[in-house]
DNA sequence: TCATGATTTTTGTTATAACAAAATTATGAA
DNA sequence: TTCATAATTTTGTTATAACAAAAATCATGA
């Protein structure tokens, strides 16, 4: 009984593990990736609980442990809302991803088998194509999935997860610039750079590839934000 | 009535922080930073609830915090721990150290004041001396004081906490091996070198000082954790 | 219209009990 | 002794109620 056959709710028993809390972190956490939320939004346990069909426990540890991750913050002793747009906020994550995932890039870099280079080329060729037909949320999705491709080859299971937290971070309050992000193809030219260096054993190669995806991605996202800002 | 007369137990009356869960999280992390509990030592819900006297639902979640933060290990649905040794955790804990914490530094190199290096001044005295009178504990504790003043600097507080539950997590497993670790004035010729990269205003200097101290640290933690895994 | 204070509602936190499942101990046979 | 299995205890998780405090709402006055 794994499926929701009425579709009005969603429901715990949609999830194989155990936990209610894990359940409850995971359903907001994907909510704020997909930008369900404005910033702004306000998330009472009470809400989410009922949300969730859970109860004030597993929705209090979700929120307190996003909290902790940054991707919602404390505005009041009794409020917790999705952030809003922080340019400092934004460079700070993306100083720490540039340290972080170019760490993960240059020691994974060696082991990038054939197949893996197979795989990363038809992400980045169906994400061109999303581009195209503006299909933006999935691109975004094959996006994170080239990345973490790579920064999975390193085996570091504690620097994936951190990289993981930092992607939220910016994902929940950046979610709704990013159409006019992602408009101008975003990306291919450092992709195709990336792939090439794997192919040719090259880490550092790799590492600088990636190094300025981030950068171009931080660029496009900060004017993007200061136009949003100038504009209200 | 903020002292404990009888000195019997600990309690949350000690705390300022209305939050028990907070109260649980610090007395816990404090207990794993003066290595209060041999690796392997379990931690069930319960019995911390019972030391610190709240109810299981603060102590449940401290450790569940503590757990994801790699502080403590689940090695069975319902069993944490305190980590064993893992070299392999030793090596990604250091990479992630040396690209966070040189980022830090460096960003924040520029902006120490005379006042920020006669503190540090003040403190590798207070290192010295404490080494040299076989005080570990205290040197441990300017140790981190001394790095963390500059890691301040920077004025990026989510890269600050990262780096701290970093530094927690090698704390927690590795911490009976700080004596033989810390014999040999450890670090003393890189804590100058770090200073004086900070008056020369030579960002990556200090970043390069401060490196070497992280590495010159984990060569010296990995022998001692290899003697100390082949001894048994 | 706006500020200010009082009132009401909402909300986070915590202790607790109940339940299911894991961990532990006891038991028995080879 | 050693190993498997059964019985027992311990343990993590969750829903819930109660409480205090914060937030929202309303009333009142200028």
């Amino acid at each position: 009984m794994n499926e929701n056959t009425t579709g009005e709710e969603l429901s715990a028993s949609d999830l194989q593990s155990g936990r209610l809390s894990d359940f409850a972190y995971s359903s907001i956490k994907e909510q704020l990736a997909r930008g369900a939320y404005k910033p702004g939004h306000k998330l009472p346990i009470r809400s989410v609980a009922e949300m969730l069909n859970v109860g004030a426990t597993p929705a209090r540890e979700a929120i307190n442990r996003l909290v902790f991750e940054g991707a919602l913050v404390m505005v009041g002793p009794k409020t917790v809302i999705v952030p809003h747009l922080d340019l400092a906020a934004l460079y700070e994550v993306t100083q720490m991803r540039l340290a972080l995932e170019g760490l993960a890039t240059e020691k994974g870099a060696l082991r990038a088998t054939n197949d893996i280079v197979d795989k990363l080329l038809a992400l980045q060729e169906k994400i061109t194509l999303s581009l195209d037909e503006k299909r933006y949320g999935d691109a975004l999705h094959d996006n994170k999935e080239f990345h973490f491709t790579i920064y999975r080859l390193c085996e570091m299971p504690h620097l994936l997860s951190t990289i993981e937290a930092l992607w939220l971070r910016v994902g929940a309050s950046f979610h709704d610039l990013y159409p006019e992000f992602a408009e101008a193809k975003y990306g291919v030219h450092n992709h195709l750079a990336a792939i090439e260096g794997l192919v040719d054993k090259d880490p550092s190669a790799v590492r600088a590839a990636m190094e300025n995806d981030i950068r171009d991605g931080y660029r496009r996202l900060k004017k993007a934000a200061q136009q949003r800002l100038k504009r209200q």
